[in-house]
DNA sequence: ACATTTTCTTGTCATAGATCAATGCCCGTA
DNA sequence: TACGGGCATTGATCTATGACAAGAAAATGT
């Protein structure tokens, strides 16, 4: 059940068995069923959610009730809004399974023990900011600068086996664009 | 010279006199004028630089040679491409000064000999890339789902002090629209 | 297997914003 | 004081994408 987490971890730092077995300790295993919402806009996100099976998103409701998906999460990611979840703030986003899920997670106050026990996290954390934040830093640029039919095309070729998971509308709603239109857009590559 | 800075990093940590000595000792003053580039695409990035005066833009080009900034930075802000930094791979975008600038220079390796022997500020460096994923993850949203004239409102409201200091079309680069979109924006708004 | 709901497609029309071109403005340099 | 080069503005088109509507197809539960 920790296998794949425990890789993850150990990928960029490496722990010894002891600090392994703390750290596992601590995680709550969670089930959920698909199509839970896991944080409501204005919670206080009390968790960050590894993903040991199963698939899930966040997204943004703007004032005109449209949803914009921030980020599609599978096997292997975590999932939280961090800056709630490290500040104790009202998120402003939701978070939904889209799958049944099998999820291990975090508290605001399991991490900061976790944190503070073994130091040695704090760099493998960093690390995944850090790297989130440089895909989300291509993904704004890509957003503004390309067309849909290229946003879609880079879609695929960076998340090839998302689509065969959720409904196309979600996808739209990830690359800012009307499902109607990724629909048009779609028919048109296939045409080709 | 490093009284800003290490109000900046105390934030959010409480380091001892020894710790604040080290860490300005190994910060790497640098006045560079204006319209320089200190990074160019393909480059990989060894500098995170606080910005102690000045005022800096990271950018990235299209393929139709269009620039999309992806962030300004002034005053007591930190400006580098993380991901090149960490990595040291090429990166693919630029950095250029906008103005005179003083900065505060950690190289790949003082970084990682300061993470070494001051733990703590592995914690205050996780929190400021957390902070600029949450700003980040907010644009993104704006992005995909405001109007021109509501991005542009957003943007007065967030960097007040930006506009007096940056030209127009910088701004139009960094809201995704074209200069002369956003000179019709202006002039709307004005006229109510 | 059927009914109900959800998702996807296709067409028409509307619009925000892009592109192009022309003009004037400001500012640094000689 | 004049001149040249970037900037900003304005107006006239053009285009990618949105909005709406209706039907087809697929998924879901009973």
């Amino acid at each position: 059940m920790f296998d794949q987490i425990n890789r993850h971890v150990t990928k960029c730092t490496n722990l010894s068995t002891e600090e392994l077995a703390y750290f596992n300790s601590i995680l709550q295993y969670r089930p959920i069923p698909k199509k839970t919402i896991l944080l409501h806009e204005g919670d206080i996100c009390n968790f960050e959610a590894y993903i040991n099976k199963g698939c899930i998103r966040n997204y943004y409701i703007d004032e005109n009730g449209f949803e914009v998906t921030l980020q599609f999460a599978i096997e292997d990611w975590w999932v939280s809004d961090i800056a709630s979840f490290q500040d104790h703030t009202p998120s402003s986003m939701f978070i939904e399974t889209l799958e049944d899920c099998e999820l291990l997670i975090l508290s605001p106050q399991t991490k900061e023990d976790l944190m503070a026990r073994v130091p040695k996290l704090e760099r493998v954390f960093r690390l995944m900011v850090q790297r989130n934040l440089a895909v989300l830093q291509r993904r704004l640029f890509k957003t503004i600068s390309t067309s849909a039919r290229e946003k879609y095309l880079d879609f695929l070729k960076r998340y090839p086996t998302i689509p065969q998971r959720v409904a196309q509308h979600y996808i739209a709603s990830y690359l800012g664009i009307s499902p109607e239109f990724l629909s048009k857009v779609r028919t048109k590559i296939a045409r080709k």
